[in-house]
DNA sequence: GCGACTTAGTTCACGACTTGGAAGAAGCCA
DNA sequence: TGGCTTCTTCCAAGTCGTGAACTAAGTCGC
């Protein structure tokens, strides 16, 4: 039961959020544009805006020449309204960066870590925090929030279960707070991957996809009427351990047959060398290797591989119906640069037609860089989402 | 960019719906709590709901002893104000049933069809409309509107690829619109059955669930954040197909290892036939015969369909993390009374821990004549999203 | 059996909102 | 400079939810 009361106040928040995401994700617009797009009046447009400028939110961007008439005047969202600051926790470093509403990068940190135990991350996103704004011309009021990419399952901004960085319920959202008084926003990784793809990437213009990662592991963002899907308790999108063979590889979850042990470097280069094939170095030169190698053992282990995703693929398009699927993470590039067509062919061998044939399979565009990009739109969105109301320290 | 304006009526048409669902689904209330529950203002609530009141969607119904004071009044959905009608069309017969709006049966009408041609599907469907109208006190008018479940892809009120009845792109709802003035509602016969689960059966209360149903062949309802979802296409939830044994078995929809062969009753049937069982009748006796056999292989086929029933189980948990899964059909039904525990038990052994922890795993309360039920709830919800306005003829 | 008390529901003035239409402003062209 | 087109703003009217005061309908103590 999810109703929610409206009040007269509601009604006037929810226009400006329909006028600002308007003119945030439709590119400059003028107002006449958005009476028609938002289907509000021509007067409240103007009441709206003007209230949006005033508060410096939104700014005029040049004109656009008319045919004998007064010129529209475009407008945009003030790139430097606010400024907003995203992070990633990896296994092995901790990234910052700092945007303008834009999204252009202004300022990075990195810090490689050795442990990463809580209050070691907590103390590089906040020694990040402040060098990549203390780096730039930016005042921390202007900051409007931080956003933390953690790979881990992040239920009610605790991260809770994070396997591979060994973390059991750890409050880091509060953590931070303690140490910034900028607004503090955590999620999962691979959401913000898939949020990243979804507003600047591969995704863009769609509302029901799924980004499926393939990298060391396989996991996924779910996004289903153009918002993230998280399950009941924001955990859904564990793709990598659907039961795929029935019976077949022991994976690291405990279970036999996830499709990770088949599709992830880790299990491809595993049953490679079971077969008998030889790669050195670390994981993903051996994959490159792999990749490239003309032998015919290499090729039957990557067809098989594909044969494989295809099905995991199939899985998705079978179930959940997507207009999109997404192909990213770095051994999932690698695969898909070089065998992408012969993927999209196993897939239709696997999958009911009709869902089948309505499903574009695409690679990610913005590399695996885009955590701290998605990580960052966190408060962007918050700021949409209230119509340009900044949210009280 | 579902960006809508709100106008100053669609905040009272809102505050009508959220008053109007909180009633209807939280049974009997005074004002006086949906003061609370709605966070309105009792000033609003008295304002709507005597409008309410006056348009006799809603009614008073008795009120509640006070500890000291003046007595609330109960209000409740008026039950008579108009009625329902939901159909089930399936292979061989088509039933509908006549509802007020407390889902009371009024009148039932079944018809067996031989050849379910759409123009036959559609005359009997008209001719049971009139029928069960005819034999109550109900006038026509007072007929909200007539849903329609049918089992096959459902989309934009159009079937499409019914597989099982042999239909492609019927215009069903606008063939039946030729022959009523009542507002038609098609949609999925899973997706309905999932429907009265939800709302009547074994799904009340949850937010997330998925309705996974084993019959001959198996499939799911979603239900996502308390809403269905169909994907970007109308066809999710295609479970029954997804690939649980890697070049396994032949599926009917030609791929190999779907999860249908191995768990629906058609499949179960074959792999006992083929290690040697032998089993005699119609499906459904064949069935229940294998599940009340004391044979060692009829025992053994028993314990392995529960474990690629369990791994099926176990990809829904992985991927979509719902707090609730409604094991139904006639095949689930069978297979859950004796061997649910069995069930859940394996479902850990394929699922990670913490989706696992979170999730119940329950089987269908109300059978499977509730498709109709679940059809003639279409109207109703739209009843309740509107605010109770009754759409024009 | 009467009055104080308690709780439920209603009325009303007020401020906030959107709207359509009219008036105003801004640039273009002759 | 004057007319024209295209945007933008202003204004009066109508709608809505709210809080505070008010009415209704009981219970309880004496």
């Amino acid at each position: 039961m999810e109703v929610r009361r409206t009040t007269v106040r509601d009604m006037r928040r929810s226009n400006r959020s329909v006028i600002l995401t308007s003119i945030y994700r439709e590119g400059p617009l003028s107002r006449q544009e958005l009476t028609v797009r938002t289907s509000l009046s021509a007067a409240s447009v103007s009441n709206l805006v003007a209230e949006l400028i005033a508060e410096g939110v939104v700014e005029e961007a040049g004109s656009v020449e008319s045919e004998g008439g007064r010129p529209r005047v475009l407008l945009r969202v003030a790139p430097t309204f606010r400024y907003v600051v995203g992070a990633e926790v990896g296994e092995t470093r901790v990234r910052v960066e700092l945007f303008d509403l834009a999204m252009n990068v202004l300022a990075r940190a990195d810090h490689p870590i050795s442990s990463p135990t809580p209050e070691e991350v907590v103390k590089h996103v906040l020694e990040g925090l402040s060098a990549v704004v203390a780096s730039s011309e930016v005042r921390s009021e202007q900051v409007l929030g931080l956003g933390v990419a953690v790979s881990g399952v992040v239920e009610d901004n605790a991260v809770v279960d994070a396997q591979t960085l060994g973390w059991d319920a750890v409050p880091l959202a509060a953590m931070l707070a303690e140490g910034t008084d900028i607004p503090v926003h955590v999620d999962n990784g691979a959401n913000m991957l898939g949020q990243a793809e979804m507003w600047f990437g591969a995704g863009r213009g769609a509302t029901d996809v799924v980004v499926a990662l393939v990298g060391s592991g396989a996991g996924s963002a779910l996004v289903a009427g153009g918002s993230s899907y998280r399950g009941a308790r924001s955990s859904a999108g564990e793709w990598g351990h659907m039961t795929i063979v029935y019976g077949g590889r022991r994976c690291r979850c405990g279970a036999l047959g996830c499709l990770e042990t088949y599709v992830g470097a880790e299990g491809v280069l595993d049953r490679y060398r079971q077969a008998g094939g030889e790669v050195g170095g670390d994981e993903e030169t051996a994959f490159v290797e792999l990749l490239e190698s003309d032998s015919e053992l290499a090729a039957t282990i990557v067809a098989d591989t594909i044969g494989y995703l295809a099905a995991g693929f199939a899985n998705l398009v079978n179930l959940v119906n997507p207009e999109r699927i997404v192909l990213g993470g770095w051994a999932g590039l690698l695969l898909g640069e070089k065998h992408l067509d012969a993927l999209r062919a196993e897939v239709g061998n696997h999958a009911l037609r009709r869902p089948y044939a309505q499903v574009s399979i695409v690679l990610c565009e913005l590399g695996r860089d885009a955590v701290a990009l998605g990580a960052a739109t966190l408060p962007v969105v918050r700021l949409l989402r209230d119509g340009g109301a900044v949210p009280p320290r």
